[in-house]
RNA sequence: UCCUCCUUAGCUCAGUUGGUUAGAGCAUCUGACUGUUAAUCAGAGGGUCGUUGGUUCAAGUCCAACAGGGGGAGCCA
């Protein structure tokens, strides 16, 4: 019977009196013969548990060690110490599994993140991995919890697709052609009419197209799934494997998004707030001690909680790409020639270094970026009508945070039939391979919108996390995909 | 993919202008102690200095290539 376990945050919470209780964990260290630190998981916070001298052999005294997983039946009094409420006093100690203490590689003492990475699989029992994991899970349950409430229909769009013409970046094939023996056609080129599905597929880049389907049906839909870019990317806020959730919504306009993406993001953090204080504090608490590390002029000006309580209690700066442009051209870091890449002028696209600039420097607060250029946006995206001459934009937004970069992207979609096909053919996108997605505007097409926000970049944000791949369970990267 | 920095014990890191036997803290092991808090005290073991090649009487130290990793950029979420 191992249901009558009692988790170690419940238990925790109690009030000391002699209760009789079991629980199970894992030892995080053994102190002086006598004084085990459970954990379990459920918390960063370990149990005291007492092992009275004497009381168990020594046979049993040697299994205790580091990461050793054990049961423990016993009264939970008052600690007769001075850093915790409680102790449980062991009656009966069973060892689970033993752990051999010179090869276990986690210690009591610090390890850097990067070593961490290394035993990706292992790292999930430190403080700071079981911080983030749990406060990864409560942002996801409360991205469904936010969604249902509103009465989106949650949408699973497919992982194997056969468009690649969302032009969203390089993709990975899925095949099951052989390798060595590739057959060919008369041309000469690959015959993927002898593939699996009888044509060339790839893994997702985006559900956005088929989100658009469920939406101009359901009302409103999103999706919450992996997404998987092959581009070489090499940084601290990409993935080759990632989660996005797309929300799509009919009857929508851009300013509804920009409505809905800010709502959105503020009850996912508030929910996060209120469900993981504790995680949260110990990440802040991290966040800061790495932080003394640094530079004055590196560190941020405001500690992780307070950075979440601001962006709960401020909203998000709303500004459109030509009043940017305006900004950073007339800032002193401009003229004073300090963008390596300096603003050239309307319609160039956006540096990171200058989207930091306004994010971090002159707004310090999320801000939301609106109607872009259409020569760099995507051929989905709305084309405005009173734009300046010379300078057509379409409605679309980019949500930018600070620390982060961009958070969320996306758009009013050009519902109309005739301006979305001129657009496809302007850019070289085939009509005919997204009849389907066509169709959507052919019988009964509606005003919608919709956005894209990475989930890891979230996590990031909520946790203070520096780099992604910390926040995601295994990473997969370039050159990369071990565990 | 580009720029840049790094790679010395299980981990974190010292290692002087190139010079004889490469060090520390923590971890591990052995013993002591027993209300500890990353316990403490004493002792012990643990190294192909990322790999390959080069310069030199002599390379952990200088040079080159490669590998792995960090930071930044591009692409983006």
């Amino acid at each position: 019977m191992f249901n009558k376990r009692i988790r170690i945050k419940e238990l925790l919470a109690m009030e000391p009196q002699g209760q009789e209780v079991t629980v199970m964990g894992w030892v995080r260290t053994f102190r002086n013969n006598q004084f085990i630190a459970l954990n379990d998981g459920s918390t960063n916070n370990n149990l005291q548990v007492v092992v009275e001298l004497g009381s168990q052999g020594e046979e049993l005294l040697k299994r205790i060690t580091t990461s050793a997983s054990m049961k423990v039946t016993g009264m939970i009094v008052p600690s007769l110490g001075k850093g915790q409420k409680m102790d449980l006093k062991a009656a009966h100690i069973e060892i689970l599994g033993d752990s051999d203490a010179e090869k276990y590689p986690l210690q009591p003492k610090k390890h850097s993140l990067e070593f961490l990475r290394e035993i990706a699989h292992l790292r999930f029992r430190t403080n700071t991995f079981g911080s983030v994991f749990r406060v990864r899970h409560a942002l996801a349950f409360a991205i469904h919890k936010f969604f249902n409430e509103k009465g989106f229909v949650y949408m699973h769009t497919p992982i194997i697709t056969a468009s690649d013409a969302e032009g969203a970046g390089e993709m990975f094939r899925v095949s099951t052609l052989p390798f060595d023996q590739t057959p060919r056609n008369d041309k000469g080129e690959v015959d993927f009419k002898q593939d699996f599905f009888g044509r060339a597929t790839n893994l997702t880049v985006s559900g956005q197209l088929e989100g658009e389907l469920g939406a101009t049906a359901f009302g409103e839909i999103y999706t919450f799934g992996p997404t998987f870019r092959a581009e070489n990317s090499n940084t601290a806020r990409h993935l080759a494997e990632f989660w996005m959730i797309e929300p799509e919504m009919a009857f929508y306009d851009l300013e509804d998004n920009m409505n809905l993406a800010e709502e959105f993001i503020q009850y996912i953090i508030r929910y996060a707030m209120e469900n993981n204080r504790e995680d949260l504090e110990f990440l802040a608490q991290r966040l800061a001690d790495e932080e003394k590390q640094l530079p004055q002029d590196k560190r941020s000006e405001m500690g992780l909680l307070e950075k979440l309580d601001f962006v709960l209690n401020n909203g998000f700066e709303r500004l459109t790409y030509t009043d940017a442009i305006e900004i950073r051209k007339e800032s002193n870091h401009n003229k004073k020639k300090k963008f390596q890449y300096p603003i050239t002028g309307w319609g160039m696209d956006l540096q990171s270094e200058h989207e930091r600039y306004l994010v971090e420097k002159h707004f310090k607060k999320p801000v939301i970026l609106y109607n872009y250029p259409a020569a760099i946006k995507a051929f989905y995206m709305r084309q405005n009508e009173d734009c300046a001459p010379g300078q057509p934009t379409v409605a679309a937004m980019d949500i930018l945070a600070p620390g982060i970069g961009e958070i969320v992207g996306g758009s009013q979609r050009e519902e109309r039939l005739s301006k979305l096909e001129d657009r496809m053919k302007e850019i070289g996108i085939p009509l005919e391979e997204l009849w389907w997605y066509l169709d959507t505007r052919r019988y009964g097409t509606v005003p919608h919108a919709g956005f894209g926000l990475g989930f890891e970049r979230m996590v990031q944000f909520v946790t203070g996390m520096t780099n992604i791949r910390d926040v995601i369970a295994f990473p997969r990267t370039p050159g990369s995909a071990e565990f």
